[in-house]
RNA sequence: GGCGACGUAGCCAAGUGGUAAGGCAGAGGUCUGCAAAACCUUUAUCCGGCGGUUCAAAUCCGCCCGUCGCCUCCA
């Protein structure tokens, strides 16, 4: 079955055909680099990290490019409120977002270009844009005529009359049409600048990802990423600066993950309900955080709320205690033989067929929800050997390694699972015992006192001590060889 | 005002023409001294409402109701 991507250009999902067979290249909007990332910038960049892994996966030859947007008024007006120079702000913050990328477990991209370091390509582009008359320079800044560009708006499907009719914007008296939008802004005395033939002045802010992506995968490449609020102004401003330069399609997929609400609330800084990355990792695990952005599917919002991430928790602990299963069965005496029991078959059908099940979701626009059903599935039916079947035979070690192979597979593409299960039940577990107001040792001394009173019966005892660790969030489990310990 | 998206069990969430995945929570059972975990069984005669197309619709079309987003910087 053939990759099948939703198109934001023509609404529809379509199956994906590279310009150059075996490769793809794709071009991905990065951040304004002025401040720390919120969880909204984790989930578009978890997301196209995941795609990009599955590219690869499928065997592509996959350039993926992200910028910096490294010279913004955001970032001028940071310097200025911090008193520092602007390209500290932006030098911190790129540190900042590669940190925050870092723990979320991304993979690099290809390229990594910053606006800065692309000056004269973009100064290039906007005199190819004026020579052309799709562009006028007004008193230092440069604007794009959008009247002289026919397919204007044909990605957001809006039109001039409509958004004028509603639009917010003071208008400036020196544009021709209040659409058009600054390709070059001159520079006010004190601002950051570079020479232009219009003077000192600064990238306006669309400009830049025409420049870079141009640079590195040409005039014409695979896809184009983003978040859902970028559509429009910026990826339309971005098609019309590059299709107007180079008379060439700019961009044949456009997708675009949807937001993260928070509490069913839309996430703004006026509201003060954002939450960034690093606020988030003090309370969750990065994998449960990827584990809850990719438990939905990837244009859908998803609500940001303690229930949904808990709830993210626990299913991503069920598939590592059913991975460590996997393993404890593996690395365990292996007996001769290779006839399976029910649980055994019904295994190896469920081994079979997620390789299968994998690639089906993932080919249909990404569906990440519903391959990780298939895991949990595959994860039941493993749970079921190990509670039904005592000996692990040569044909069942083998079903097991493959189920093992299998989870490893889904996890490169996801990005979770890629603990080591027992690692993971660790970390999480101590994690926890952090924020407990009772010490490990304390525990494990009232752990020894009620194998104590277990062994002489002493039932009563053995339960206080039970509901006692119980009120301090303490859960017991006992096994036949003994008993252990995990945090509520 | 213009444009667009969405509305599936208590909750989260797949499913875009063939008779409702998966997870969480709940109930019953197995196991256990009792629990926990795990496993088994169970939980939507039905997919916001009303019409229409079709042999057949949660899935297509129309209208209505509701929620949300974009139109200003935003992942």
């Amino acid at each position: 079955m053939a990759l099948r991507v939703y198109n934001t250009l023509t609404g529809r999902k379509e199956e994906f055909v590279p310009l150059e067979p075996g490769k793809v290249k794709m071009y991905v909007c990065g951040v304004t680099v002025y401040d720390h990332c919120h969880i909204g910038h984790a989930r578009a960049n978890v997301v196209f990290d995941m795609i990009f892994r599955y590219l690869k996966y499928v065997g592509f030859d996959v350039t993926y490019v992200r910028n910096y947007t490294d010279i913004d008024d955001k970032i001028i007006n940071r310097a200025n409120r911090d008193g520092i120079p602007w390209h500290e702000v932006s030098r911190r913050f790129i540190a900042e977002f590669d940190k925050d990328m870092a723990s979320l477990g991304l993979e690099l991209p290809t390229h990594q270009p910053k606006a800065t370091e692309h000056i004269p390509e973009i100064i290039a582009i906007v005199e190819r844009l004026q020579e052309k008359g799709h562009a006028y320079a007004v008193a230092g800044d440069v604007y794009f005529r959008v009247a002289t560009f026919a397919d204007y708006l044909k990605l957001s499907k809006r039109n001039l009359e409509d958004m004028q009719a509603g639009a917010r914007v003071e208008v400036d008296e020196r544009k021709e049409n209040p659409m058009d939008f600054a390709l070059w802004k001159g520079a006010k005395p004190g601002e950051p600048s570079w020479e232009s033939p219009w003077g000192a002045g600064r990238p306006g802010w669309h400009i830049e990802c025409s420049a870079m992506s141009m640079k590195f995968l040409g005039e014409t490449f695979d896809i184009h990423g983003g978040g859902k609020d970028l559509v429009f102004p910026h990826h339309e401003n971005e098609i019309a600066q590059s299709e107007a330069a180079n008379g060439s399609p700019f961009v044949n997929y456009w997708l675009h993950n949807g937001f993260v609400n928070i509490n069913s609330e839309k996430m703004s800084k006026s509201l003060g309900n954002f939450f960034t990355i690093k606020e988030v990792l003090e309370r969750y695990d990065a994998e449960v955080l990827r584990f809850f952005l990719l438990s939905a599917h990837y244009r859908s919002p998803i609500d940001f709320c303690d229930q949904n991430l808990t709830e993210a928790h626990t299913g991503l602990e069920r598939i590592y205690k059913g991975l460590a299963e996997i393993h404890r069965l593996c690395d365990g005496r292996v007996a001769a033989g290779d006839s399976l029991s029910d649980s055994g078959r019904e295994l190896e059908e469920k081994v079979t067929a997620i390789g299968i099940r994998f690639r089906e979701a993932m080919d249909d626009d990404f569906n990440t929800a519903l391959a990780i059903a298939g895991l949990f599935d595959l994860i039941r039916g493993v749970n079921r050997v190990a509670t039904e079947d005592s000996v692990v035979n040569v044909r069942l070690h083998q079903i097991l390694d493959a189920a093992r192979q299998a989870v490893g597979d889904v996890a490169r593409v996801l990005g979770i699972f890629s603990s080591v299960p027992v690692e993971y039940l660790g970390r999480i577990k101590s994690r926890r015992a952090a924020a407990l107001e009772i010490s490990t040792e304390e525990i494990e001394e009232l752990i020894a006192q009620r194998a104590l009173a277990r062994k002489t019966k002493d039932f009563r005892r053995s339960d206080e001590i039970r509901d006692l660790l119980l009120s301090r969030n303490i859960v017991l489990l006992d096994s036949p060889a003994g008993t252990t310990w995990g945090v509520k």
